[in-house]
DNA sequence: CTGAAAGCGCTTACAG
DNA sequence: CTGAAAGCGCTTACAG
C-alpha cells in the first residue's frame, strides 16, 4: 500500500508538507506541489480513509437504517439518499432491520461506534431512548418515512391528508363501503392514515372496514390477505384504500381471484405510488409520492448536521404531500 | 467518547490488558478481566471500529457494486450479503452505478483506498482491468449474477440453460413464433441466454423474434418497449421469453393495451422470477432464481477471500440453477 | 513556505 | 499475568 511517507520520500519532502498540498490546507510552494502532484501520480497513491477518519474524526459515511429492500419504496428512497451522499463524498451503508427491534438496536450500537457520522432511520420506534442518545453523543439523525420521535429530524409524507383525500375520492365516486388495509398502529405512518380515513369516514357519515395483521406489512401477501379479511367482513365492499403499493398489488391479485371486477365493482388506490403502478394490467390509481427525492433531501439534511457545529440541531421536519393520479383501478 | 483509556483508569489497569481481555487475545486474570468488564459496562464502552482497523489493516466491511436497487432483483442480493455480512460482524456499502462505466470507475477507485476489505460486484465489464488490479493489490473480489470476467470468483446462474429450456418448454406447448426480450450482449447474462435461445430455436428448427434496446435494461417500461418492438417484426407471435420479471410486467401492460390474451394468444415466461411473479394479476410463469441465497452465497465467498492468506486466491464459480414455476402465463 | 512532533484509539510483540 | 513502547497512516498546531 502506497502512504503519504512514500510520496514524501519520492518527492524530498515531509510528509506533513504532501498533506498540506493534497487538501489545499495551507499554502504550499507552487514547485514543490508540482512535484508532490507528480509522485502522487507516478505511485497512484490514494489517501487511506481510516487513518484520515482516526484523526478527523470523521468517518464520512452515513447508516441507512430500514426495514426491507427488496420490493419497497426504501430501495428508491435509499438510492436518493445514497446519490446525495456520494456528491458530498461520503458513502451509505446498509442495515435491514426486517422491523425487529432487537435486530435494530443491534445495528445502532454497532452504528454509533465511530461506524459513521450519522444515521437516517425509518425505525420501529421501539428504541428511541437509543436513538436519542446517540443523537446527543453527537451523531447527526434523520427520521424518515416514519416521524417516531418529535425530538428528532424527519422526512416525510403527509399520509392523514392523503389518506383523507383518497377515502373522499372514492366517496365522490358514490362509493359507500370503503375499506382500509393498514399496518400496525405502532408505525406513525400507519397510524396517521388510519386517521385520515377516518376523518373522511364521520364527515361523510359511512362507518369502516379495516384489516391489518402483524408484520410484516410492506408485502403483496400482507396486500392479499387483507384484501380477503375486507372482503369477509363486509361483503359489500365497493372500494379499497391500500396503504402501499406493494398491498395494492396483492389486491389486485386477490380481487382477481374472487372475479371482483375493478373498478366496476371494487375501486382500488395505493397510498404511496411508485413506478409500478402504471404498468400492472390493471394499472393502479395512487396517491404518488417522490421516493427518490425523500431520499435526497433526508441525506442532505443529516449532511447538515453532520457539518454543523452544534451538538444537537434543532429538529425540522419536512412533509411531502403526494398527488393523486388516476388510472384505471379507481 | 469513551476510550479504553477511560476504561483502563477506572479499572486500574494498563490499556493494553483491557484490549486483551477485550478480545480474548491472551490470559487475564479472571479477577482483572472481572474489573475490567465492569469498567466497560459502566462507561458502556464501545471499541473505535476506526482505530482497530487502522491498527489491523481491516475495515470490516464489504462494498457492494450493481447496477440499481430499486424493483430489481439486487435489492434481494444485497439482503443476502447483508445478512451474511452481519453475521461476520461485517457492515455493507452500497453502491449504485447505474451500469454506467465512469460512475462504476468512480466507486472502485473510492473503495479501494482502505474503505473496504471486499468488493461484491454485479458489473458493467468495462472496468475489466481496474477490477483485476484491485483484486491484485489484496482485496476480495467476487462477481455476482455478471460473470464478466472468469479470472474472478463469481456467482451466478446458468443462464443459457435456463433460455434453452424455456424455449423448448414453449415449444412443447406447439408455439412455433417464441420471442425473446433481451438486453445488451456485452453483459454476459444476456449474451449467455441469447446463446440458450438459439441453441433451442435451431434444433427445433424455428426463426428468430428479439429486440433489445439500450439500456436501462431491469425496467418495466424496458419491457413494454420490446414487447410492442416483437409484435410489430413478428405479428405472429405466440410466444414471449423474458429475461427478468420487470420485463416480464411491462410485457404483461403492453399486451393487455393490444388486447392480446395471456396465455390463450402469447404465452410468457420470466427467466428470473421472484416472490412477484406470483402475485400478478396473470401470474407469470418463471424460471425461479434463489436471489437471496445468491448473495448470501457471495458474501461467504468474499469472506473467505478476505480471510485467507494469499493475495490472490484461485477463481472459483458457482453456477446456481433455475427451477420452472408454472404459473397461468404459459 | 516547510519540517518536526504530537496524537487520533487501538493492538501486539517485548520484557519482566 | 501485565506494563511500557512502538506503530497503523494521517493532520495540525508550533516553530522557524
Amino acid at each position: 500500500m502506497v502512504t503519504l511517507k512514500d510520496v514524501a520520500k519520492l518527492a524530498c519532502v515531509d510528509v506533513s508538507t504532501v498533506s498540506r498540498a493534497l487538501n489545499n490546507s495551507a499554502y504550499v510552494h507552487p514547485e514543490t506541489k508540482a512535484r508532490i502532484m507528480e509522485a502522487v501520480k507516478e505511485l497512484s497513491y490514494q489517501p487511506n480513509v481510516l487513518a484520515k477518519g482516526l484523526r478527523e474524526g470523521k468517518r464520512h459515511t452515513i447508516g441507512v437504517v430500514i426495514p426491507h429492500l427488496h420490493m419497497t419504496t426504501f430501495a428508491e428512497i435509499t438510492q436518493g439518499i445514497e446519490e446525495e451522499a456520494t456528491k458530498a463524498g461520503y458513502a451509505t451503508l446498509i442495515c435491514n432491520t426486517g422491523d425487529d427491534p432487537a435486530i435494530e438496536k443491534a445495528y445502532l450500537n454497532r452504528l454509533r461506534n465511530g461506524f459513521v457520522d450519522g444515521i437516517i432511520i425509518a425505525g420501529t420506534g421501539s428504541n428511541k431512548k437509543l436513538l436519542r442518545d446517540i443523537q446527543v453523543s453527537g451523531l447527526a439523525v434523520t427520521q424518515i418515512m416514519r416521524k417516531q420521535d418529535p425530538e428528532i429530524s424527519s422526512v416525510t409524507v403527509g399520509y392523514k391528508t392523503s389518506a383523507y383525500e383518497a377515502t373522499k375520492y372514492f366517496a365522490d365516486k358514490g362509493c359507500k363501503q370503503i375499506g382500509l388495509i393498514n399496518g400496525t398502529m405502532k408505525l406513525a405512518p400507519y397510524k396517521e392514515r388510519y386517521q385520515g380515513y377516518q376523518k373522511a369516514l364521520k364527515e361523510l357519515g359511512l362507518t369502516e372496514t379495516t384489516a391489518e395483521f402483524d408484520n410484516p406489512v410492506n408485502t403483496m401477501n400482507y396486500g392479499y390477505d387483507c384484501t380477503m379479511e375486507l372482503l369477509r367482513r363486509n361483503p359489500q365492499l365497493d372500494a379499497i384504500v391500500a396503504a402501499v403499493d406493494t398491498q395494492g398489488i396483492g389486491a389486485l391479485r386477490a380481487l382477481k381471484e374472487k372475479n371482483i371486477k375493478v373498478p366496476e365493482e371494487v375501486r382500488l388506490i395505493s397510498l404511496t405510488g411508485q413506478a409500478i403502478g402504471a404498468m400492472l394490467e390493471t394499472s393502479m390509481t395512487a396517491m404518488e409520492i417522490p421516493a427518490k427525492e425523500l431520499g435526497e433531501k433526508a441525506a442532505v439534511m443529516n449532511l447538515e448536521d453532520i457539518g454543523s457545529k452544534t451538538k444537537k440541531p434543532s429538529a425540522r421536519h419536512l412533509v411531502y404531500s403526494s398527488v393523486l393520479v388516476e388510472r384505471e383501478s379507481s
